[in-house]
DNA sequence: CCCATGCGCTAAATCGCATTAGCGCGTTGC
DNA sequence: GCAACGCGCTAATGCGATTTAGCGCATGGG
């Protein structure tokens, strides 16, 4: 069935059924009666336009190309992917996704690819935020990082969760509890500073933590290092944090793997969570809400990363300046992990 | 840059180029000098084949839809879709990914604005196993059902995980411990049964736990039936379980979720898992690993049901019977959580 | 010497739609 | 009464590729 069809039948030119079907109706004084035996011939016929080929004379497809490392690692990333699909189909447009896991030579591929079918733009994401060189290939037209910070100046437009605010909220949270010493990091060194290779969450976090903290006339106590952020290592880092000199009256564990090791942790040690210890945590994966008491944790904005990309993506023709970093607000989930001070045991 | 423009360059007819670039020059006796001058010209030029019109001529656009309810409740449910892509990849194809949040209307309407583009096929996945209707628009060319299982009769085939064969081999898994009584489902009612709306897996995990406890002469001492299958509710759930007459010694929880809460229930009565109550559940999310001991559980295979969908669709020309509902293995994850009874407190 | 054959390549049609240019007819103006 | 104009619609072209049909030339056979 093809337009064809259906001005054929309605007894009509292709040109006139066109008219009617895109709605400049009124525009090509089209007679009603044309437009009610079009609208039958449709009807009847169930014709449904060949987008392809309307593409390929119009030169839109209405896609989208969402490349990105991988959808599988970080459970809640499924999110940006949401976000940039709501994002999406609010402005009529249908994604194409396609993942590189990680390989170089195959993002290259798949960016070409998605050129090649004549995408209106790219968002090149990361699961987890990171600093990465801009491709070449996604040079060769409109496109957006996702979760990725250009190493270098770029034209390149870029949605980031704002990470160093996020460290400032975290921080202000323990101050406005009363916390002043024995706050402790976990996941990242402290004196000296080491944070996990390549990851801007630890950098920034950090930085936002010590900005406040030292705003407050105070610092952190210490911290230990994790390579990866996982249970298991949170564990064993608290376990460390409990055994310095400094007793720890509060942690900020770098994210929410990190705090069930720890919440085990300082079970262990008998140490009542919020009552002895406060905890604060970054991302607000579910299992914050599982754990009891409920962790306090600044949430990482999945859903609204992915809508952002969508929007500035679409709107490169003039809002957004060309390379600009768009820093999405990491909202804070306070649950019941963080005591006040003098309400704290020995306080 | 079109075909066109590299014909003109090569000082050759576009059918020549066309010959050439799409690997039919032995067959068309195009001579290597020629081939030679196109090669260069398309170096040259940078010449990139524009898909779309491809497509249009081909009537192919080597790319499947990719429909789903939701990306983002269960986090782990984008394997799914990393299985889907991985396929499709191997096969050449691009994912199309589009969400109906659960709107009959919305799914209709994006399974139609897909077939409209000329996809190959349409995947309809559900990110939990669900029961539902086909919808009609689904009808319209091939397509495939992913966690759905069809209520009625229908010549769709669809993918879903072998949720009967996981509650044999969780049963099994107490058996061979040794477990004989004391067993109790959290999540579900027993006598008279009782399964959450809709969901496969109660009630085929169930029918499968019964199935091979029958089989050696014992069965479920008891059960407790969960709307939801969240922590508070596993909590809750066992704690009522840890009250009733006959003294819980093993728990088959229907998701990892709820045994979190159940672990919680049972550290709370001062009771050790694996030493005193044995605990197997399904689903295997990242936080059976997380929790001491170890959680042992029966995954869900999201990576292989999103991979097999895809074959299933791409070779719907002749492999697979029409309607045929293909089940894939849920592999059992052995860890820690369950105990042999011969060393069990108080046997 | 002429026809048949094969070689190496090209002209032109086609896919389904959007769009520009313009056609035929009736009405109006002077 | 004829030009000018507006109305309602259509013919024809192009988007960029693939593919069918066939062209002109050289060669070989009889």
């Amino acid at each position: 069935m093809t337009l064809a069809d259906v001005a054929r039948r309605a007894g009509v030119s292709q040109t006139t059924a066109s008219f009617v079907l895109s709605g400049r109706r009124e525009e090509m004084r089209i007679s009603s009666q044309v437009e009610a035996r079009i609208l039958r011939a449709v009807q009847e016929t169930g014709y449904r336009p060949n987008v392809v080929s309307r593409s390929l004379r119009t030169g839109s497809t209405h896609t989208i190309g969402f490349v990105s490392d991988t959808v599988a690692t970080t459970p809640f990333a499924g999110h940006l992917i949401w976000g940039a699909l709501d994002a999406a189909r609010d402005h009529d447009r249908l994604l194409l996704i396609a993942e590189t896991e990680g390989d170089p030579a195959l993002e290259t591929q798949l960016i070409e690819t998605m050129r090649d079918r004549q995408v209106e733009g790219i968002v090149l994401a990361s699961m987890y935020t990171r600093w990465a060189n801009v491709p070449r290939a996604l040079l060769g037209g409109p496109s957006v990082l996702l979760n990725v910070l250009p190493s270098k100046e770029t034209l390149v437009a870029s949605v980031i969760p704002d990470e160093a605010e996020a460290g400032r909220a975290a921080a202000r949270l323990l101050l406005e509890a009363g916390h002043r010493e024995g706050i402790y990091a976990v996941g990242v060194g402290v004196d000296p500073v080491r944070t996990p290779k390549g990851s801007v969450a630890a950098s920034e976090r950090l930085l936002g933590i010590e900005d406040v903290l030292s705003s407050a006339g105070t610092g952190l106590a210490g911290g230990v290092f994790l390579d990866d952020w996982q249970p298991l290592g949170g564990y064993d880092a608290t376990k460390q944090i409990l055994a310095r000199e400094v007793p720890a009256r509060a942690l900020i564990c770098f994210n929410d793997r990190v705090s069930f090791g720890a919440y085990q942790a300082l079970e262990d040690a008998g140490l009542k969570i919020a009552h002895d210890v406060s905890v604060v945590s970054f991302d607000d994966e579910p299992v914050a809400s599982w754990l009891r008491p409920g962790l306090t944790s600044v949430a990482l904005p999945h859903y609204e990363l992915g809508r952002k990309a969508i929007e500035v993506l679409l709107s490169l023709d003039g809002a957004s300046r060309p390379g600009a970093v768009h820093r999405v607000e990491m909202p804070v989930r306070v649950r019941e992990s963080v005591g006040r001070v003098e309400l704290l045991a020995g306080a």
